[in-house]
DNA sequence: CTGTATCCAGCATGATACTG
DNA sequence: CAGTATCATGCTGGATACAG
C-alpha cells in the first residue's frame, strides 16, 4: 500500500486506519509534524530517502484525508507550511502505543538507526 | 508495502511497527486471530478477497516476525492452526486504539462494510 | 486441506529535469 | 522554495493450476 485511500468498504476499524497511514512515509510524516508546523523542505530533509514527487503526493493524500493542513503564504520565494489537523493529532495519539511497541521491537532485534537526530521515537 | 520486513534501519518505533503490520491483510489477520487459533481455510473465508498465495505469504512473514505461531498436525487431510504469539498479542493490543480511531473515522465518512460478520471491529 | 509454482498487472515509489 | 512533468522499476498483491 498505498495510493489514495479507498473510502471503504472496510472490514473493521483497523482496516480503515491502516488505509490512511499505510503509505510508506505517512506515519513518519505524522511523526515529523507531531510538535508543530514544518515546511516542505524541512520535511524532505527530515525524511531521508523520500523523493520530492512522493513526499508531495503523500502530503496531498493526507490533506484529502483531513489529517494534514496545508497553509500557503503568497510570498516570494514560496513558503508553505504543513501541520496536523485535529484528526491528524488524534491519529497520532492513537499511534503512540504502536510506536512504543515498535521501540520495544527495535530494542529486541537491534535495528535502530542512529544517523538521524530523532531516533528517540 | 510490504514484503518481508526490513529488519531496520528504522527512524522511529512507528516505522518499525508499520513495517511488520503494513501488509495488506496483516492487521486483519491479527484481528481474526485475536481470540484464538484458526485454520488456514477459516482465515481464508474470514478474509474475503485474499488469494491462497498471498494469505500463505503474509502468514509466513508474520511467522518470521514472531507474531504468529504455526502449528502443524501431521494428519490426513492436513490440519494447520495459526495463533498469535505473545508478541502478536501485544501488537494487537497496541493496535486497539488505532482500531478505535478507525471506527470513529468510518462513522464520520460512512464507509462500513456490513456484509461481513465481524463488522464490530 | 494446505499449500507451492507460474505468470501477470497495477501501482506506489523513485530519479531527474524543469518551472512559477 | 515548492513543487509538477516524465520516465523507469520493483514489488506487492492477484489468478490459476498443480501437488503432498
Amino acid at each position: 500500500m498505498s495510493g489514495a485511500p479507498r473510502t471503504g468498504p472496510y472490514v473493521c476499524g483497523l482496516d480503515a486506519a491502516m488505509d490512511v497511514v499505510g503509505g510508506k512515509w505517512k506515519s513518519l510524516i505524522l511523526w515529523e509534524l507531531r510538535q508543530g508546523a514544518r515546511r516542505f523542505g524541512e520535511l524532505r530533509r527530515g525524511l531521508p530517502g523520500v523523493s520530492e514527487r512522493v513526499l508531495a503526493r503523500q502530503l496531498r493524500e493526507m490533506e484529502e484525508d483531513e489529517l494534514v493542513h496545508r497553509e500557503v503564504y503568497p510570498v516570494v520565494p514560496p513558503h508553505v507550511e504543513y501541520s496536523l489537523t485535529e484528526q491528524g493529532r488524534s491519529l497520532y495519539g492513537a499511534l503512540e502505543s504502536l510506536g512504543a511497541w515498535g521501540r520495544r521491537r527495535i530494542a529486541r532485534i537491534g535495528a535502530a538507526r542512529l544517523d538521524v537526530e530523532h531516533a528517540g521515537g
